[in-house]
DNA sequence: GCCTTAGTTCAATTTTTATTGAAACATGTC
DNA sequence: GACATGTTTCAATAAAAATTGAACTAAGGC
């Protein structure tokens, strides 16, 4: 586990381009690789996203590479996690190629899109898993109390498989 | 962000005492690891959880120890944390000294709790630093979508903020 | 109060994860 | 359809996190 979160990360080597960036997309950024950081998304993901969310326009692939001073690797890592996940969106000019970037419209989809990603496989390939786990355990004479234990976990790992796809449907609103 | 899944990561190198273990020991075993990986637990705590969730009867440390193959370091600050998370109990005889464990009886509570001590801090100090790059926002003319967003966010921090703490208050139950 | 045993701490190490950057690839434009 | 420009890929590297183990501390028992 992460070291118990000593002092306030503050952005520990001056990364050389992220003077670019004003104190409040500096704030704001840290509060969302926080955000990210329990989520298991790596920070420089958070960074971009943050910085579109606060953008007045779309940005395109190298003004964030300049903004955020990363190699054009994490930005084109970063852009393709956020688009796979949508939670962000291309806006296209007509006669530009290169395109540009704007965060989709709720937040809060895109977070309940992230844990179900996570969580939902982890769910499925669990079920036949804990079955085997307690049909062994009834086998080999397993004591009452873990009989139960194991049997409240599969009946908790059902209902979880049930209920989570009815989180926030993936669709529009915010 | 972890290397995308590829085979299921089998137990890779094979750790000189993991053979103690019977194999539905293991598949729990790796069912808990997976599960702890997604709320950012290492792997030995979710072990050493697991262990004790199959036991018949509470373990002491060497015994875990033994079974994990696992260093004293590893079991002291895993039983440490779970100690702190609420997640296990101490069963004492009288005129023995060694301490054992066993799970405490409600998991789903011990997940909350899990959960609430990493978000809970993280949505208060964030109050205050939304709020900052909110009026830093309308002070320097940001656009009405971006105001619109950031006002948003602040919202949501809010109202999470006061709905958490009301999520299955650490009491008995399970 | 000393001595043994149980458990903790923490610097060093290993393991895992994230990031970089240069080469390869794609795709609109003329 | 060749070319320039924009993007992806991925091996190498850097950074972060987990684990180890040996030195240390605490806590009974006698």
């Amino acid at each position: 586990m992460k070291p118990p979160a000593k002092k306030p990360p503050v952005a520990r080597r001056h990364r050389r381009d992220s003077h670019r960036l004003t104190p409040h997309e500096l704030e704001l950024g840290a509060f969302f690789v926080q955000m990210a950081g329990i989520l298991g998304v790596p920070r420089s993901v958070a960074q971009i996203y943050a910085l579109l969310y606060a953008a007045d326009a779309a940005l395109d692939f190298d003004q964030i590479q300049a903004k955020l001073g990363m190699s054009k690797g994490s930005v084109s890592q970063g852009l393709k996690f956020l688009r796979d996940h949508e939670m962000i969106l291309a806006v296209k000019a007509k006669g530009v190629r290169r395109e540009r970037w704007e965060p989709t419209p709720s937040l809060a989809a895109s977070m309940v899109n992230l844990v179900r990603r996570q969580v939902l496989p982890a769910l499925e390939q669990s079920t036949p898993v804990l079955q085997r786990v307690l049909d062994g355990a009834q086998t080999t004479g397993a004591s009452p109390e873990v009989l139960e234990r194991l049997s409240r976990l599969k009946r908790w790992n059902a209902r979880a498989l049930e209920l989570f796809p009815l989180m926030l449907p993936p669709s529009p609103g915010g």
